[in-house]
DNA sequence: CTGAAAGCGCTTACAG
DNA sequence: CTGAAAGCGCTTACAG
């Protein structure tokens, strides 16, 4: 040994050291690391014992800096926090993204913004190259920023984006239309006539769709499509839509509601206002949440695979990162779930 | 310029270029960006519209690798995702977190674990210098690996942790003793004698404490304290514990449950069995979330104030990241709302 | 107040 | 298959 002091290693380990104890290169270490081929069996043995000696792990900020990769992405929520926090949807959707995330060398960041303007903070942190690329749930079409975020990072949207570039954007979701359909035709299926809907916010496709989907079933069985409120996918707005419902069209005799978070709200005001369920007032909802089996009466609905949604939103993105050319849209699929309710 | 090919910069610009384009050199740039009072008030208007007119942002692992701090913390989570989704505290928790880091140029990273026990790979990551603090939310007892972890990592726990080690940590709490007093002597002042109680899991201080307070109001009231139901802190818990309650103590006339959420259960209990609130059995809460106000009686409540506490925990986390020292414990205040419920 | 230089801990052509 | 060397984009003593 040349140098006579040999520096007490103090913190954690580094390339150098495990290199030194194993006594070959600090590349050769490094390629052992990222599982180079390139690497004799022997070789290979005495590496990997020397970095399970000194418990090494490599130091991410180095790593970054030479590869240009962070290693890291963001989860987009451009939501009312109460609101991501207190829909099932999301829990499944993060869980998702969260089980995915956890086979991959990549952690999430969690970006709560506002919905209609992400703070100039959030902005940077997305265009600074803090990550390599975004999820972005519960998009509204008001957003500006978020719809041209693809031009200059990967991302992948959690339900269809609204706005000029969504040809171009990736994302995951259902077919809300078809789930507006099958809710619908199985309230007429159940001989039906009077069906209104509380639809989700305008500016939401999801809601959109579910709608869309609502008028086509009615159309086709010849029904009247002109019993509608909004609710905002919250279950206070799904009880303020119903009572509006019930009190402008006494005659309905079934819902078809856009969440079960607001079919929930619509339970508690047709039970406010004495009506029984399925008796007078036939439901369906969509999700199968929680919230769909937490009531007297279990509702029927129209189920959505949230978490899978979740896990096929990372591991979309993940592919893009990748470079390889996963498929821009990837439709799953709705299931009626029939219980009580209708 | 003695080097022909002035490369195009492709990419994010770095400090090299902006130090070109004003004239000066990295040093000096990276003085400004740092806020060095070191550099003359000219100079530094020139680096200024470089800066600006590259829209330059600094490399965060370039920085990090130097600095030797990762400018990010974790949020560890380990708790059943539906459950941490499902309660609004959390949701109040994580916007007051949210808004303090805001603030500051630190990132959060989210890690959603099991419950006892975190993955590897959340502990390698933990450990691995990834991060240069955590903050941990809704601990459970059960888990050592997080007890642990404050012995390597700055650590804020939200709520007070079991464990050898609790007169080390930091935390944020209420006095939740003195809150399970404020409910019970509450609805010993409304008359009532015959009070029970639904608790939290027997593995979180916060049920542990709600619970004492209840005992302690009753004792000095001279009042039995012998009608317990255990809970887990979910609504659909809060309905099977009143449940049981009611078939138990069918004279029970009072109801002190230790967060709204499970209340909201009781009441649906309540409902269930025909019994009027707060005619029959009155009923206190904890929190003052979105619960206490959702149903058709409104919830008198415990009210904590989750939001700032969020916010106290990400600032003492930042102190203690600053070199500073904050207190070891903050304790916040609880306060009774007074609804319809009792 | 300012700059040249070293160094943070890695990866990756380039030789051999 | 393996190592020496350059370089990723910053910060920070050290001189001046």
């Amino acid at each position: 040994m040349s140098d006579g002091t040999l520096a007490t290693p103090v913190g954690r380990p580094t390339l150098e050291e495990v290199a030194r104890v194993a006594g070959v290169s600090r590349a050769t270490v490094s390629r052992v690391i990222n599982g180079s081929p390139r690497v004799s069996p022997d070789v290979l043995v005495v590496v990997e014992k020397a970095i399970a000696e000194l418990d090494y792990v490599p130091n991410r900020a180095a790593r970054s800096l030479v590869a240009r990769a962070t290693m890291s992405i963001a989860l987009v929520v451009p939501e009312d926090t109460h609101r991501f926090f207190g829909d099932p949807y999301f829990a499944d959707v993060v869980q998702g993204i969260s089980d995915r995330l956890d086979d991959s060398d990549y952690v999430l960041n969690l970006q709560l913004t506002h919905p209609s303007s992400p703070s100039e903070k959030t902005k940077r942190y997305l265009l600074g190259g803090n990550v390599d690329g975004a999820i972005v749930v519960s998009h509204h079409s008001g957003d500006h920023f978020l719809t041209s975020l693809s031009r200059s990072l990967p991302v992948v949207f959690g339900g269809r984006p609204i706005g000029e570039a969504k040809d171009r954007d990736y994302y995951i979701d259902v077919d809300n239309r078809l789930g507006g359909v099958r809710g619908t035709q199985h309230l007429i299926d159940r001989g039906r006539t009077a069906i209104a809907t509380i639809t989700g916010p305008a500016d939401m496709p999801a809601s959109v769709d579910r709608e869309q989907g609502w008028r086509d079933a009615l159309a086709e069985a010849g029904l009247s499509d002109h019993r509608l409120a909004r609710g905002d996918f919250t279950e206070a707005g799904g009880i303020r839509a119903a009572l509006a419902l019930i009190d402008e069209h006494p005659d309905l005799d079934a819902l078809f509601v856009a969440s079960d978070l607001m079919a929930s709200g619509a339970l508690l005001a047709l039970d406010e206002r004495g009506l029984r369920v399925p008796d007078d007032v036939a439901i369906v909802g969509f999700d199968n949440s929680k919230y769909a089996t937490r009531g007297k009466v279990g509702l029927t609905t129209v189920a959505q695979p949230a978490q899978e949604m979740g896990v096929v939103m990372a591991d979309t993105l993940l592919r893009l990162l990748a470079g390889e050319s996963p498929p821009r849209v990837t439709t799953l699929d709705t299931e009626l779930v029939v219980r009580d309710s209708s």
